[in-house]
DNA sequence: CGGTGGGATTGGAACGTTCCAAGTTTGGTG
DNA sequence: CACCAAACTTGGAACGTTCCAATCCCACCG
């Protein structure tokens, strides 16, 4: 067993010795280049790479008093939900590029509680947590303000309206593309099918019907709303009884890829074609848009991962917080829903468009 | 700012002190309990107890050269199929049993090389990696055994037959209860629509496959076989195929709940009631089948979870490998598709079934 | 030619934990 | 009552890094 050499990751001391500097000098050229000169930090940056040198994690935390670690909470209504697993993958991917890395918790099957950010935090396992699915008395916030903990949510904190670490889709701007889209295909009237006020997140349903009110009336398309919540078979009524009031060549713009799924279902029922007979838009980008060939308005998921993990960076930084909530823009990714050549019904799904 | 006193965490020699004892009977409380009389144990737990004192996570790492951590890769294929979110919620749920926590990494749209793994190991982030969807080809496994960096897969690890640190379900008796279930609730014959041998994974389109074969044949019931991909549009046509040699009071057993989504659109396409006419089984216990109603072989999750988090821990340990891979048991979660007084059609979809 | 200033480099110390070897107490025995 | 072994407890050292203060080196100026 060659234990000793190859087997021991190299040391900042080694890469001292190599180079022929000190520890502190190799700590300078990886923190703080402008302070090495140029010819000694050559030097320690070919023995950094011969050596395939990378500063232990546990160490660095330990001096610095900082994890690098962002907590990220998996609870139920985000593992469970459609897009849960684009707001984790865009988080993982990106969390590189703010040196930290992700730490998930939580039981899918509990509720939340603020047990385990309390045991994460003594721990010093993480600096601080990303989360989603605020409600109204949601226990999180409060706790993390209390403890100085640094936080953003994605989606509204609106049990909270003074606090800005939180990052949003634009849901407004988004139904306004998908009407726009709407009437760019030549669709004669556009409805909507959305969530109730009532519902659990009012911002996000208020957000979106505003959209298509405000894009509808603008161009003089306006047609029916519906509302429902995000159950398929409840879904699948409230877009059939919309469906009474549209006639062929009319369009629905939909709260979610879930509801335009019901859409297509209430379509087919009817016999309807959608794209040629009935455009449907929904929103979301999620896997189920793309096996089912809906146009959706696709949320910035990169975006919202960078905006998140920048807020919780400057959070530990200096303390500074965003002056306010960020709503980011969505794009629309159109597909056979609202194609006009095609004939999609619900049993008959096109394959997936082709990635770029 | 009471930053000196409240703001910083208690230290291993906080509680010391505080319970009047030194930095090493503190610890042996915590990791041999039985080194410690049980007066002094319970003093020294008293004052964790107290002061909310928790190891750091670095410091201990440092200490043991070890991270206590499990990188977990998050590829595109991963997040954008229909059980990613269920294994990693599983494992999310399951690390702290196992006293690791995950650190999830990759890029969602580049495909997996060993660059991330390097890094990672270097930085003494992790101890060790669980992966899924390993192919022919794969470079992981190579590298990570090169480099004596423990490992579980999920899935079989069918480019390397030696190799016994994978665990996966066992769909041969996931058919073999599909089978039972229909016969069960009084299904005439059952049909299998499952994925060519030809595809990513011989091992488990074949293993699925002869579950079907054998619980079928040996009760009598067998039908016709087809098979598709593992994308709608497709599915959905040889599952017509499929439906030309079936009758009414005859069932299909699948080898996803992709795939019995397309079933269920298949028989609306020619107007069979599912449930009442026609029977369907899918297969993962995924959120399309909770929300189609459909019957499914649900994956043992976390005992997949629990499976692979041990197998790393004991490579750990001691070095040990398991003397097999393990196929764990599924277990059959019914529902409206095979529920004879139903009348399901994929238009018209139940709820989910509400939650035990 | 000595002094000065500033940039480059260095060694000591500390972060919080656990291993190790040595120390102290406890309880039992001759 | 003295002694011994076992049980229990203790302080020093080390894990790898970065902060801090001190030192070194060099060019430039008076």
């Amino acid at each position: 067993m060659r234990s000793s050499t190859a087997r021991r990751r190299a040391t900042i001391v080694d890469v001292a010795s190599a180079a022929g500097v000190s520890r502190q000098t190799v700590s300078n050229v990886l923190n703080f280049p402008d302070r090495v000169r140029p010819r000694t930090r050559d030097r320690v940056l070919a023995e950094v790479d011969r050596l395939g040198y990378r500063p232990s994690t546990a160490a660095r935390g330990l001096r610095n008093q900082r994890a690098g670690a962002v907590g990220l909470e998996l609870n139920l209504p985000t593992c469970g939900s459609d897009i849960g697993p684009l707001v984790l993958g865009a988080l993982t991917a990106r969390a590189p590029a703010h040196d930290v890395h992700l730490v998930p918790f939580g039981d899918a099957h509990v509720f939340p509680t603020v047990a385990a950010y309390r045991d994460m935090t003594r721990r010093h396992l993480v600096d601080a947590f990303v989360f989603a699915d605020t409600h109204s008395g949601d226990p999180r916030p409060d706790w993390l303000l209390e403890h100085e903990i640094p936080f953003a949510a994605f989606g509204r904190l609106y049990s909270h309206p003074e606090l800005t670490c939180w990052a949003d889709v634009d849901g407004h701007r988004g139904l306004e593309l998908a009407v726009e889209h709407l009437v760019d295909r030549g669709y004669a009237t556009v409805g909507y099918l959305g969530w109730p006020l009532h519902l659990e997140d009012p911002a996000v349903a208020e957000d979106r019907h505003r959209g298509w009110v405000d894009a509808a009336t603008g161009l003089g398309v306006a047609g029916p709303a519906g509302v429902t919540d995000q159950q398929l078979g409840p879904a699948v009524e409230a877009a059939d009884a919309l469906l009474n009031e549209l006639g062929p060549g009319d369009a629905v713009a939909c709260a979610s890829d879930l509801i335009a799924l019901a859409v297509l279902y209430a379509a087919a029922r009817r016999g309807l074609a959608v794209g040629r007979d009935l455009g449907v838009v929904g929103f979301d980008g999620s896997l189920v848009a793309r096996r089912h060939g809906l146009t959706t308005v696709v949320q910035p998921y990169e975006d919202l991962a960078d905006h998140l993990l920048r807020t919780v960076h400057d959070q530990l930084l200096d303390g500074t917080v965003p002056v306010a909530g960020a709503l980011l823009d969505p794009t629309l990714a159109p597909s056979s829903s609202t194609d006009r050549e095609s004939e999609l019904t619900s049993y008959t799904p096109v394959p997936a468009p082709t990635r770029r």
